[in-house]
DNA sequence: CTTCCTATCT
DNA sequence: TAGATAGGAA
């Protein structure tokens, strides 16, 4: 394949303008095929992210753009790694399709998902591992929310004082188990990706570390009861949280969640003000099967840039996944809540008005969600603005009438201008329809 | 000089 | 086509 050549990058050209490559002592050695493992690219990704921690970016392609090569390289720290690899497939990595960049979507807010869950336990396995991997664990029944579910479930923030837990299955070739190595080397962290801490003394992150899936299949066996990979992640937040994040710098790519082991629960649910919960957020490609199929139908990515501030929110976000209908919900024993990302398409698509046009490109914050929700009520009846809430203008359009033509000012000069849903979103494939 | 960046090659 | 290479630019 291909053979080791000499490296004439960097020297002086003769005077024909052609690279002297006739110095010995520039010929690359030890440089070998390198293949992009699964593994090798999560790592590639977790300090792509990692080293993008705090730094700005707007789009997927800044995402990528933040970290160099050499920067990558040394982090990485792998033998034989060379910059040159890292940065060919920095290349290819950074190489999305144009409508993931378009149908970048930034949500301020998203809409909040109820999770109720009373009573906790402390997982005995848990407990055994120590306090590194000590969660604790619920130990109730499962809040479901779909999204046939009224969106006023959604919308009412719940002041409850609950735990928080991340419960981490089978540590057998658990990819959430990997090690990840800091960037300054100050903190190795040798435990799970998500770096939780016990219930008290949250002051700072509960989970700030970068967790990347790529490409990752979970429980990729059709055996409903086996579960390889249960993945549950509960942010529920009883204490004080300000100014701390939840979830930051997340990154979740191609992930084929079967038999619902996926449990993404982002529950903040304090009145604790300067929050940011699950802020960076990157979500491609989800494909959610519950009969242990694989389905490759799910191809369209959002975004979520900016950090979740301002007050008890949540996000969760996961956009254009398949959903298997036909599923035993019992599978859904082992989440306190469990989202259903079904018909969670109207939050990131680029539906609404073709008026309004939905421009999102040049920074701003927030655009325009548009509701049409069969499901739902009156508007006025089911989507108030409880209290001083961000939002401003919530509208819906049960008859499905269309896009509003009024143009519901903000009159607050708030975050939020419109809300719109539509909640008959059934397919999974809903390509950005613009240019 | 090194590294970045990107087109091009294999 | 994934990954390496080339070569100009910073």
């Amino acid at each position: 394949m291909l053979q080791r050549k000499r490296d004439t990058k960097g020297m002086k050209k003769n005077n024909e303008g052609e690279r002297q490559n006739n110095v010995i002592d520039k010929v690359v050695t030890g440089k070998e095929f390198r293949e992009w493992t699964e593994d090798l690219h999560v790592r590639f990704m977790q300090v792509v992210h990692q080293l993008g921690e705090g730094r700005k970016f707007t789009s997927l392609i800044i995402f990528f753009y933040r970290c160099f090569p050499k920067e990558i390289v040394e982090v990485m720290s792998l033998p034989g790694l060379t910059r040159m690899q890292v940065a060919s497939h920095l290349q290819r990595s950074k190489n999305v399709p144009h409508e993931t960049k378009s149908s970048f979507r930034k949500f301020r807010v998203m809409p909040y998902l109820q999770a109720n869950v009373p009573n906790q336990q402390w997982n005995q396995d848990q407990i055994q591992r120590g306090t590194e991997y000590s969660f604790p664990t619920h130990n109730t029944k499962n809040t479901f929310a779909r999204g046939e579910t009224s969106i006023q479930q959604l919308y009412r923030p719940q002041f409850q004082v609950q735990p928080h837990y991340l419960n981490i299955n089978n540590s057998f070739n658990n990819p959430f188990l990997s090690p990840q190595t800091n960037v300054t080397g100050e903190l190795q962290q040798r435990g799970p990706l998500f770096g939780m801490l016990g219930s008290q003394g949250l002051q700072d992150s509960i989970i700030g570390n970068t967790n990347f899936w790529r490409a990752m299949t979970l429980n990729n066996e059709d055996n409903l009861t086996e579960k390889n990979y249960n993945f549950d992640l509960n942010v529920v937040e009883g204490a004080t949280y300000s100014g701390s994040r939840i979830v930051s710098s997340t990154y979740i790519g191609n992930a084929i969640i079967n038999n619902y082991n996926l449990n993404v629960i982002a529950d903040n649910v304090t009145t604790y003000s300067s929050s940011a919960m699950m802020s960076d957020t990157y979500v491609e490609n989800v494909t959610i099967n519950g009969l242990g199929e694989t389905n490759t139908n799910a191809n369209s990515q959002q975004y979520v840039g900016e950090p979740i501030m301002s007050g008890p929110r949540n996000i969760v976000v996961a956009s254009h996944e398949n959903y298997v209908v036909g599923s035993n919900s019992n599978e859904k024993e082992n989440s306190d809540a469990y989202l259903n990302f079904n018909n969670m398409d109207y939050l990131f698509q680029n539906l609404g008005p073709s008026g309004a046009n939905l421009p999102n490109e040049q920074g701003n914050e927030f655009d325009q969600v548009y509701s049409n929700n069969q499901n739902l009520g009156p508007p006025s009846a089911n989507l108030p603005n409880q209290q001083d809430s961000e939002f401003d203008q919530v509208y819906s359009d049960d008859q499905n009438l269309g896009p509003p033509s009024a143009n519901l000012p903000n009159e607050h000069d708030s975050e939020f201008d419109q809300v719109y849903f539509d909640d008959q979103v059934t397919g999974a494939s809903t390509p950005d329809s613009q240019e």
